[in-house]
This record gives C-alpha cells, sequence and structure tokens, in this order.
DNA sequence: AACTATTTATAAGA
DNA sequence: TTCTTATAAATAGTT
C-alpha cells in the first residue's frame, strides 16, 4: 500500500517507525469506526506507541465496550486472537479470553469479600489473596513488609526460648491490659510499640513499612493523512 | 475498496452487514497485527459482532495490553477517540480514558490503604497479640507460614515480571481451585503447603494453549477473505 | 506535514 | 457460503 511491498518485520529506523505507528494508528482507528458504523458493532482498542503513550478508541465508547467484554456472561461466546509471532496453534477457541473474564470476575468477588469479610482469623487467607491481587509494585512493598513481620515474630521466638529458660512470669499488666481490649474490641489498634515487653519486639526501625468524533475523523483522515495536533506522541 | 464507493452508514440489509462485518473485523485485526509487528507496539481489540459474539486480538496478548493500560501511571499521557456517531458533546476530552484511569487508581488506592492500614495496623497488631500469646510451637509454626507466603509473594512478584516479557496466560488450575475454595469457604484455611512456591498460584505461565500465531493469521487473511471456522458469528 | 506511486482491502458479482 | 476481480483506500517513500 506505498511507494513498495514492505517486509512484515520491525521497522529498525527509530524514526521511520514512529511515523509509521502514527500513520497505521489512525488507520486502524478509522478502520474500527468504519467496522461500528457499518455493522452497528461496539469496538474498542488500546495501542501503546514505540514510545510508550497509550491511545484508545472506543464505539460507543471505551469504557462501554470494555465493561461489556469483562462482565460477558459464562456462556457468552467469544473468539480471541494473538498477534504473538512464536506460537504454534491455529486457532484459539475461546479459553484465553474465557480465563480472562473469569479471572477478572473472581478477582472482583475476591475483593469485595476481603474488603466485607471479617479479616480476622483468616490473616493467612488475607494474605494470600493479597498476594493475588496486587501487581507488580504493591507486591514489592508487601513482600518488603512480608519480611518486617517475619522478623517481629522471629524476634518473639527469641524472646519466648529465653523465658523459657526462666521461670515463667506472668505477662505484665500493660500486655494484659491490650489483651483483652484487643480481644473485646476488634476494632480498636493495638499499637506495636506497646505490645512489646521489652520494646524490640516490632518494627523499631519502622518497616518501611480527547476524543474526535467519526465525523471529525473522516474530515481529518479523509483530506490528509497528516497526524492531527493531539498525537504527541513522536 | 471495493467494486464501488460505499456511504458510511449502518448497512440495512442483514446478511450483507453480517458478511461486511466478518470480511472487515479480519482486515482490521490484520492491520493491528501489522502495527504490532512493524512498530513493536503493543495494541488490543475487543469487537462485538452484530450478533453479540465477542472477537478480542491482543499483542502480544489482549491481557496484557489491557493490564498495561489500567495501571498507567498518573502522569502518562493518553489518547482517546471515541467512535460514537450520535454525541452532541463536541468533544470528550480524554473523559472516558480518564475515568477509567481514575477507577484503577481508586482501586489500587484502595489497596494500598487496606495494605498500609491493615498491614501495619490491625494486622501487625494482630500478629504482634497472637505472637505474644502463642507458644514457641506454634510460633515456629507461625514463622514456617510466613516464610511460605513470603516465598509464594516472591515467585509471585518473578512470574510477574516474566509476564511483562511474555503474553499472559490463563490461571492454572492448581490456582483456580484454590481461589474458588477460598472464595466458597471462608471458614476454610487454604493449607500453606498448598501456597508453596512451585505450586505456581497466582498469574502463573502455563504453557500456551490458546494461541495462534501472526504468522497464521496472514496465513488465513492471506489467502482468502473469508471467515475461518472459528468465526461462528453469521 | 504533503504528495503520489503502489500495494492492499474489499463491495459486488459469480 | 467461498472465490474472484474491479475499484476504492491506505500508505511507503519522497519532498
Amino acid at each position: 500500500m506505498g511507494r513498495r511491498k514492505i517486509e512484515m518485520k520491525r521497522i529498525e529506523h527509530d524514526e521511520a517507525r514512529k511515523v509509521c505507528f502514527c500513520k497505521r494508528r489512525q488507520g486502524m482507528f478509522k478502520k474500527a469506526s468504519e467496522l461500528s458504523i457499518l455493522c452497528g458493532a461496539m469496538v474498542a482498542i488500546v495501542a501503546f506507541s514505540p514510545t510508550g503513550k497509550a491511545f484508545s478508541f472506543g464505539s460507543p465508547s471505551f469504557k462501554a465496550v470494555i465493561n461489556r467484554f469483562l462482565t460477558l456472561e459464562n456462556g457468552e461466546s467469544c473468539d480471541s486472537s494473538s498477534g504473538e509471532a512464536n506460537t504454534t496453534k491455529e486457532s484459539l477457541e475461546c479459553s484465553e479470553l474465557e480465563q480472562l473474564i473469569e479471572s477478572e470476575k473472581k478477582r472482583k468477588e475476591m475483593l469485595k469479600e476481603i474488603l466485607e469479610g471479617d479479616m480476622d482469623g483468616r490473616v493467612m487467607d488475607w494474605l494470600s489473596a493479597k498476594s493475588y491481587l496486587l501487581r507488580l509494585d504493591d507486591l514489592q512493598e508487601f513482600h518488603t513488609k512480608l519480611v518486617a513481620i517475619q522478623d517481629v515474630v522471629k524476634e518473639k521466638i527469641k524472646q519466648v526460648l529465653q523465658e523459657e529458660r526462666h521461670p515463667t512470669r506472668p505477662y505484665p499488666p500493660a500486655f494484659m491490659a491490650l489483651a483483652s481490649k484487643y480481644m473485646l474490641d476488634r476494632q480498636a489498634r493495638i499499637p506495636i510499640s506497646s505490645m512489646a515487653p521489652n520494646s524490640n519486639i516490632g518494627l523499631a526501625d519502622g518497616p518501611d513499612v480527547n476524543d474526535y468524533s467519526a465525523s471529525s475523523i473522516y474530515a481529518v483522515v479523509g483530506t490528509s493523512l497528516d497526524c492531527p495536533s493531539n498525537q504527541v506522541d513522536g
């Protein structure tokens, strides 16, 4: 579709690649718009430019389409294609798509349950679920915190071990007060510091712890194929 | 692009509309595939046929692209187009997009709050209280469990990191079993042992079962423009 | 960003 | 349906 046929592989020249993205992204969005108009179809697209900028298209709106997609009934049929280059399968059936929808639903349900549910007594579940829900950046933070908690427990073990060598002593009054408060009032927060008999329990060091309408697309694209001003990508 | 120019409006004849969707959907997916190959761009598309069937395309995978989109940093720029034909607003700016990103940010904040609030507050307190109340053997067991969870999290981080290079795949059955168990029975604890590092919890990479490659798309589309058998739409 | 020579997509027709 | 083909449209390379 140009002065000459091009090989279907990554364009290495940096500038040429950006220009190509700009033109073809517009072409694709126009195709999407036409498809939705001609066929009354809902279409949504997201594309990341070589420079990492996100572009989206949606008809009737991006959000509406994605929402419909993510809330597809279980039985609703769908087809999925992957542009990945190194696969051998000729057909996807529906599974990747269905799994995605399924997992999204479950994730939402889990999140809701965690938010609404009583976490007490199910901390392990809570922690596990959390590791499922969090994304990469959250996970790293979460991991740091886990390490911190683990240190608390280790420290506690040390203390208990020490205590076992000595005659057992009654818990300090301060602890009893806090413990009963905790047990009676689940909502009350017990400050870690006050839980630590010798204050070496706990986290002493602090755990760090623009839309343009179909018609304007046509106006622009129909008259020329240049990148409109909203395309600040390059 | 055919024997004659067509008006850009809904095709009323039912059969013709379906045929058009079939052809143009394929054309659009091919364009998307080419865009991703030539420009190294990530692209995801969802389209609903006139009969309501969902089709998706993703490169490197639908899920990976959508995830990236939904976790856009606040400052990351984006452009949004709407193909809606009958809008009265002259411009949406980015609002659809921004709303979507906004809701995702809220989700993140919520999780963060849970993480920091519960984790640093109630859960930390809970753990401390527990660690104070527990006896030595319980503590050691508890510590072991913490290590196990930590391993899960580490593993998850690894997987997520890997996922950024590879297309996302469905959750493994093992995980789904655990997840559904968790969701169906709140009282049931997920045995820590099954949470252990190698149990592939989380966004695990399984072998792909469901992709067809760009090249096979070309094989189909290049030789003929008919709807392949997986297109059961019409 | 504009301009065309070409390739590519596709509307009708078979 | 699927294939064929005349045409409209997209776009690669150039200015």
